[in-house]
RNA sequence: GCCCCAAUAGCUCAGUCGGCAGAGCGUCUCCAUGGUAAGGAGAAGGUCUACGGUUCGAUUCCGUAUUGGGGCUCCA
């Protein structure tokens, strides 16, 4: 009795193993493993233990685990490993989930105590004594009443039960339930097949134990049952797993040098900014070094925007209430908004967004599709009083800087003026460095206002203009906010991470909310689209991903506080001089000599001193260390 | 907003089992300084976040507030 089962690599795709071979089996006997560690195998694209039996016709394939699969697998299972270890040293902890995620894997936990530093070691050493033991995982599939009497203690698990198939949708829990058959994972001794440990999981998993390679845990944080704040506090461990001890420590040293990029630190050590508690918490005084750095980012951007047709307007910080009721701010955003000051019968609130007051200059007199379209920019400052547990240095803060443009246009500039602004977007941001990009084109939501032909037609002009500009994007079906569908623009930095920067949105109910119009060419009155654009969403986090980006050191036109120029040639000198001019104008310190010298002194001074530095040009040597550019 | 942790010199942190406050780096002054990443000497700098409580005595213990950090939730 034998089954034939396809291969998708190895000399032979096509092989007929004995009936009862498992994924395992048939890798050993047909692939040449040397160097390659499998953890499991994808069985018809789904993935399966390696302890799976194969069936007539079945595809086969490998996975390793230095693949995506791979490392999920063996994260997953260090998730399992760390529960066990936590229920060995507190019984009475209650299981939640341990889904692996982006660079390792977390496990809920409810427990009388949340865990300290100090436990986190303990545990992780009880898990590395688990790993040792090579404990076999091994699958059931059991019944939902079996399972029920099983995971009698564990409140969690029952209610996830209960969920199956309709959990997909929940944080982490596909994890556990999501297939069509419920299974329960044990841990059995190696040696005695004794049972140590049990999960309900949809697997698969890493042979033993011992099959994960690397693995630290990283610290605890409460988090809510399932993702939502109406359900109880878990505790949750996260830990990161790799398929390598390298793979591992390539990591942590990746997380230490983004610590050391970190802007709040850079933020400091240079004297850009700080937060005193005197002002309040999110609420950012700038010293005069970040503020010619800042001074002139925003300078570039203005004089980007004056060439590509924008005119800059200035709007105040404060409204009465009646402006944001017509915008429906004080709707949908009261709980984010300062509160109101009262004076004179009047409320008067801190404004959360530009957009109505440039509307109101829109509107403040008849429009001509001749004016259109009409691009209004400003550096528009807003309060929104965010929760206090997420203020987050420059990236999330109370206080800050929009960069805002609203642009009017008539239905027919929609699709070329979208398509122009994208351009507009991507150039700029690589004038400042950034070069790698990708989008999120977020369609409409269930909940949604305004007209669906409207919706159809400002989705279709968004990717067209994605399309046009060449960027690689996803789409994010149903993503969009209530009233407009966007794109999102993020970048991809320095160590890889990537942020998300500048967003361009067709806004469908600010033109009905304010009655825009514009008269047509045959004297017909029309409603304008309008756009709505943040390039850098706010200045302040642009800054601080820039400061991350650059680990401190700016590239010229971000205005180091230390400029050093070596020229390279006579010829080379005028060039460096007229460079060097222009920034001293800006309030630079910026110099020129044709003594390596001297500048390396300086170089060294400023590092010395923590002092932005920018090197203009020079032998390979000396520019070690710092940015350099060509012009 | 929720859970946990923290707050001592400009920065990073040690410390006081409740009894006169410490280091390194930085800053300032003087000296030295034209060769490839820390020249030398000296000085200044703190109501130990704030307010209450316990105590003979609180920076230390307790409570509250403020601010920061790690997450969760949120992010127009």
């Amino acid at each position: 009795m034998s089954v034939v089962v396809h291969l998708s690599a190895g000399p032979q795709p096509e092989r007929s193993v004995a009936a009862g071979t498992t994924a395992g089996e048939l890798f050993e006997s047909s692939l040449d493993l040397a160097g390659t560690v499998v953890v499991a195998a994808s069985v018809n694209g789904v993935p399966r233990d390696l302890s799976h039996v194969l069936a007539d016709g079945d595809r086969v394939e490998p996975i390793r685990v230095d693949s995506e699969i791979g490392r999920s697998i063996v994260r997953h299972s260090c998730a399992h490993v760390l529960a066990q270890a936590v229920q060995d040293l507190i019984p009475d902890a209650k299981l939640g989930i341990g889904p692996p995620i982006d660079n390792g894997f977390y496990y809920d936990f409810d427990v009388a105590k949340p865990f300290h530093p100090e436990d986190l070691e303990r545990i992780e050493k009880r898990m590395r004594e688990i790993v040792k033991a090579k404990q076999r995982f091994v699958r059931r599939v059991v019944t939902d009443e079996q399972a029920r009497a099983e995971l009698a203690d564990e409140p969690y698990k029952l209610e996830l039960i209960g969920l199956k198939g309709a959990a997909a949708g929940t944080e982490g829990a596909s994890a556990e339930v999501g297939g069509d058959e419920l299974t329960i994972y044990d841990n059995l001794d190696r040696a005695t097949g004794e049972l140590h440990w049990k999960d309900l999981c949809r697997g698969p998993h890493v042979p033993t134990t011992a099959d994960i390679p690397a693995f630290r845990l990283m610290r605890s944080a409460a988090a809510y049952w399932r993702g939502s704040e109406a359900n109880p506090q878990l505790q949750r461990i996260y830990g990161t797993a790799w398929e390598s001890k390298e793979a591992l420590r390539a990591h942590l040293d990746m997380l230490a040098e983004a610590e050391r990029r970190d802007h709040r630190r850079l933020g400091t050590d240079l004297d850009l900014f700080s937060f005193p508690d005197e002002i309040g918490s999110g609420l950012a005084v700038w010293h005069p070094k970040g503020g010619i750095v800042r001074r002139v980012m925003e300078e570039y951007s203005r004089q980007r925007h004056e060439q590509g047709g924008y005119e800059f307007v200035y709007t105040p910080h404060i409204s009465k209430e009646e402006l944001f009721q017509t915008s429906g701010h004080l709707g949908w955003y009261a709980d984010t908004m300062y509160p109101p000051m009262e004076l004179e019968g009047a409320r008067y609130y801190p404004k959360p967004m530009n957009c109505p007051m440039h509307i109101l200059i829109y509107r403040s007199r008849g429009r001509s599709y001749r004016e259109l379209p009409l691009r209004l920019f400003e550096f528009g400052t807003v309060y929104r009083f965010e929760k206090s547990g997420v203020v987050h240095g420059l990236t999330r803060a109370r206080g800050f800087t929009q960069d805002d443009a609203h642009i009017f246009c008539t239905p027919d500039q929609l699709q070329d003026e979208l398509a122009s602004l994208l351009q507009f977007v991507l150039d700029l941001l690589g004038d400042y460095g950034l070069s790698e990009f990708t989008a999120d084109l977020s369609t409409r939501p269930d909940k949604f206002v305004g007209d669906i032909a409207d919706w159809d037609r400002a989705e279709a002009a968004l990717e067209a203009a994605l399309k046009k500009a060449g960027v690689e994007y996803v789409i994010a079906a149903g993503e969009g906010s209530f009233y407009a569908p966007k794109i999102d623009v993020h970048v991809k930095d320095a160590i890889g991470r990537r942020w998300q920067l500048s967003t361009l949105q067709v806004d469908l109910q600010m033109p009905d909310r304010f009655g825009l119009e514009f008269q047509a060419a045959d004297g017909t009155r029309q409603k304008p689209y309008m756009l709505h654009r943040a390039l850098f969403g706010s200045e302040e986090r642009f800054f601080g991903i820039l400061l991350e980006h650059y680990a401190g050191a700016f590239p010229p036109w971000l205005a180091p506080v230390q400029v050093v120029g070596i020229p390279i040639a006579d010829t080379h000198v005028p060039y460096l001089e007229q460079m060097v001019a222009k920034l001293r104008m800006a309030g630079i310190r910026a110099e020129v000599d044709s003594s390596d010298d001297r500048m390396q002194k300086k170089i060294r001074n400023a590092q010395k001193q923590k002092v932005p530095y920018m090197l203009l040009a020079g032998d390979d040597d000396v520019a070690k260390g710092a940015v350099s550019f060509r012009y």
